[in-house]
DNA sequence: TGTGCCCTGGTA
DNA sequence: TACCAGGGCACA
């Protein structure tokens, strides 16, 4: 499940497989993305090269030569496939954009709930979302004053992107555990020292998930992360597990149609 | 502020 | 075979 580390390593890799590069060929065969990117926005992509591949949030913002931006989201299962032109289509291939140099970029997706929109020149505007959890612009003040105005729950707080950009829901509930925060807390019941602890937690899961390693590296086919995840989450997923901190067995619970997991003892109400 | 929808692979 | 997973959006 791509959140904003994965999503990074993702851009990353795009980065260094097409940067500056120029598109030849653009195929879209799932219907879904089709609605989102109809067969104008895919020709018009032709002959734009790639200027630069921001990431703002969990959105990868690709700018091109003729001023146009592909916003594209992963949403729950979407990720880059890179090969080159002739491959045959990797698995849930939903997209393919090739180079002219041949490179060629699979939008995979398998829940096809994934967004490729493209943005005519001079149409662009920056997402609506808060700040990067892993920058300065992330501070106890801001995100306490963000808070003071909520009165729903602390954790699907969390995932409302305009309080912090890129926490998902795997993050959001082991964040909450680190700093044993109860996730049903109302979010403006929270003291300083607690949004201040909460702040810190969000940012050593997000640094320590496992795609962070590949922040500036290029990952390689070996390297399969999926089983680091799942063996470092303390809560998420953990239902009836004991607690790594107190033995006490996780609890499932939804919040917003959402699955929370916390420690009845360490986070209490 | 909460709920349902989009989607489909995996699991019970 | 039915149901569940969930990010983000529309809607009530």
């Amino acid at each position: 499940m791509p959140e904003l580390p994965e999503v990074e390593a993702a851009a990353q890799r795009l980065r260094e497989a097409v940067l500056g590069q120029t598109i030849a060929s653009v195929t879209v065969t799932h219907p879904a993305l089709r609605r989102a990117l109809p067969a104008a926005g895919q020709r018009a992509l032709l002959g734009a090269r790639l200027t630069r591949i921001d990431r703002r949030a969990k959105i990868q913002l690709l700018h091109l030569s003729d001023g146009a931006v592909l916003e594209v989201h992963f949403r729950m299962t979407g990720d880059w496939d890179i090969g080159v032109a002739n491959d045959p289509a990797p698995a849930h291939e939903r997209a393919r954009i090739v180079t002219e140099t041949g490179i060629r970029v699979s939008f995979t997706d398998s829940r096809a709930l994934g967004i490729i929109r493209r943005h005519a020149p001079g149409t662009f505007t920056e997402p609506d979302v808060g700040p990067e959890p892993l920058t300065d612009a992330f501070t106890v003040e801001g995100f306490l004053a963000t808070l003071a105005r909520r009165s729903a729950p602390i954790k699907p707080v969390l995932l409302d992107q305009h309080v912090v950009a890129g926490v998902g829901n795997i993050y959001a509930s082991e964040a909450l555990w680190e700093a044993r925060i109860h996730p049903a807390t109302p979010a403006r019941q929270l003291s300083k020292a607690r949004v201040t602890r909460l702040r810190d937690a969000i940012r050593h899961v997000l640094s320590n998930a496992p795609a962070a390693r590949y922040y500036g590296a290029t990952p390689t086919a070996s390297d399969d992360h999926t089983t680091d995840a799942e063996t470092m989450w303390q809560v998420y997923d953990r239902e009836g597990a004991p607690c790594t901190r107190c033995g006490r067995a996780i609890v499932r619970s939804v919040q917003a149609a959402r699955s929370t997991y916390h420690c009845p003892r360490c986070q209490r109400a």
